[in-house]
DNA sequence: TCGATATTTCCATAGTTATCGAATCATCGG
DNA sequence: CCGATGATTCGATAACTATGGAAATATCGA
């Protein structure tokens, strides 16, 4: 993953409503949610969703597919964790993820 | 870690010049980098490294000291593994770090 | 104290991003 | 085909961010 991509990602997700957004397509898993229903839960006008959605795709972390009138997005597991490792490699150097960071925990809380 | 602190840290590192001194402040470790001295290895001018060493300070990524002429900063590794750590929880939900997620893969990679 | 060095603050400016209503496009049911 | 529904595109505007030179601040050595 370039830094280029890297800071695409980062700024996507660096926005109240897109990373609100974004934490609820992950919830969503492969399902996904209609970008209407997104706009609603989210209390932003369509045309604002929209144009955040559009960034989040560019962005790569989701997809979407049409489904009758709705348009359904769904987030991308691998671009997030291309983004993760990049940061891991790149951002986390002196405490490497195997002793007692961020994601280590994280792994150990989420199987206990 | 709230979402608006989160937001701050990803918008700091949001940034080509910001990353790339991130990343040479992670890899410095304890010992830290000069300003100065990442201005001209960035090719930056001072003014402007000034500018982006403050958002990063901002959101907590960094941390400074003075030494005589020089102010030396460091990587705040705690607050990028608590960016993990959300990241972790809020957006890599559906492939838990535990299995073959980037986290994990890192960890396996850098002790093997 | 003076001059040199390291950095930050100030300021103007250019560029980018967010917002949201209105217009447009796509799909469906009848 | 028509009206309704779901979504995007357009366009204007406001807000924020990046840039970099000049001035100000802090520290040092002599």
């Amino acid at each position: 993953m370039h830094a280029e991509v890297v800071i695409r990602a980062l700024s996507a997700l660096a926005q109240e409503h897109r990373l609100a957004a974004f934490r609820l397509l992950v919830q969503a898993g492969e399902e996904g949610i209609a970008a209407g229903v997104l706009a609603e839960k989210l209390e932003v006008p369509a045309s604002s969703m929209s144009f955040h959605l559009a960034q989040l795709a560019n962005a790569g972390l989701v997809s979407q597919r049409r489904e009758s009138r709705s348009i359904i997005y769904s987030a991308d597991y691998s671009a997030m964790n291309g983004l993760m490792d990049y940061l891991t490699e790149n951002c986390c150097g002196g405490i490497p993820c195997g002793e007692d960071a961020a994601c280590n925990t994280e792994a150990k809380r989420r199987t206990a």
